[in-house]
DNA sequence: TCCGCCTTCCTAATGATCCTAGGGAAGGTC
DNA sequence: GACCTTCCCTAGGATCATTAGGAAGGCGGA
């Protein structure tokens, strides 16, 4: 009887599920293989190694980061698509922290501008701030702090740097908040 | 003739180091051992493993980090104090890129309390709201704010998350402007 | 002086992991 | 029926972390 046959995507799906669950940075060839029921060398009929698995599972989050986030501000705008907008992020970011730690791993330019995500991302950015009327290069900057303070946020909160006892989602609202402001009054900055 | 002695002090330094020339995640044992002129084994006399060490650097990160914003902020207050507070932080995560990586390594919560280093970042963050007339819980909602505004951005410049073709220096002091703004307005937001 | 102890570094060996080279089976094609 | 491609295998080399145990030198006490 034949066994299921493997593919790329197969494997790079496997791999971002295990990455949720042991951590990105803990992802190895073995961990997949094993998983995958098959041997560490046999992988490499598929992919190209540790390397690429890792740039594989970066634009397979990167494309699904922005999915979700463009979904979340479809038909929304202002205050309303920002809200989404981030507590989408967030919850992302939590509830699958190997993908969220793999948008964070480098990929050669080249291979990032031929999928597109990246792009995507950044166009969920501006789609986003379509409701604040900026315009350029006003608008970089605003994209630039919005991407700023949620990833750092978010990435505080994921490795632990908050210790304060007091609410995250508090904080995590006001924070929000203070974004909507700024972009509101962007001109009096 | 006796060689010189290795101290835990002296490898923790070097591994710091080595950790800014080749990437935090690329510092191994091996190398530190390379460079400090000794076998990989001999290394467990001074320190308790590749854990260890990492967990070390990041503390030692940590205590330069609190010094150096410390300082920057020292006799100033308001505006000027948050300028000086994020462009020395910006400085520092751009130039020495493996500390600063190393200060986001999760430590163990009872040996972080125990150097104390943590706590020193967190108070020079207090420090700096002082002059913005800020009252608990909002201040540690602003900490959090500020902290992560700024991590956000140099993580992102740092792992070139930031591709569009616009000047990084300018969108970070429109970034800190924007901090300044919330942080003066806190209460209407 | 000599003897044991401690510190520091060594060699040797194990195991995990990444990766390459080359072989064999299954299935399609000429 | 011979050939080719695909997919997975075994075997083995390289790097790295880690443990075990031994040699060299300093130091204190008999």
């Amino acid at each position: 009887m034949p066994r299921e046959r493997l593919t790329p995507d197969a494997l790079v799906s496997a791999a971002a599920d295990l990455a949720d669950e042991i951590g990105f940075d803990h992802l190895t060839l073995s961990a997949l293989a094993k998983r995958s029921g098959v041997r560490d060398a046999s992988l490499y009929t598929h992919i190209g190694g540790l390397a690429d698995l890792r740039e594989r599972v970066a634009m397979l989050a990167l494309g699904e980061w922005a999915d979700a986030l463009g979904e979340a501000i479809a038909g929304r705008s202002g205050h309303t698509a920002l809200t989404a907008f981030a507590d989408t992020y967030r919850t992302l970011a939590m509830g699958r922290p190997g993908r969220y730690a793999a948008t964070r791993h480098p990929v050669p330019p080249d291979r990032l501008a031929a999928s597109g995500d990246a792009a995507r991302i950044i166009d969920v950015c501006y789609a986003l701030l379509r409701g604040y009327d900026l315009s350029e290069p006003d608008a970089t900057d605003a994209v630039r702090l919005l991407r700023s303070t949620l990833h750092g946020f978010s990435d505080l909160e994921a490795t632990g740097g908050f210790t304060a006892d007091h609410s995250l989602d508090t904080s995590w609202h006001r924070a929000v908040e203070a974004l909507h402001h700024t972009l509101t009054h962007w001109s009096d900055i």
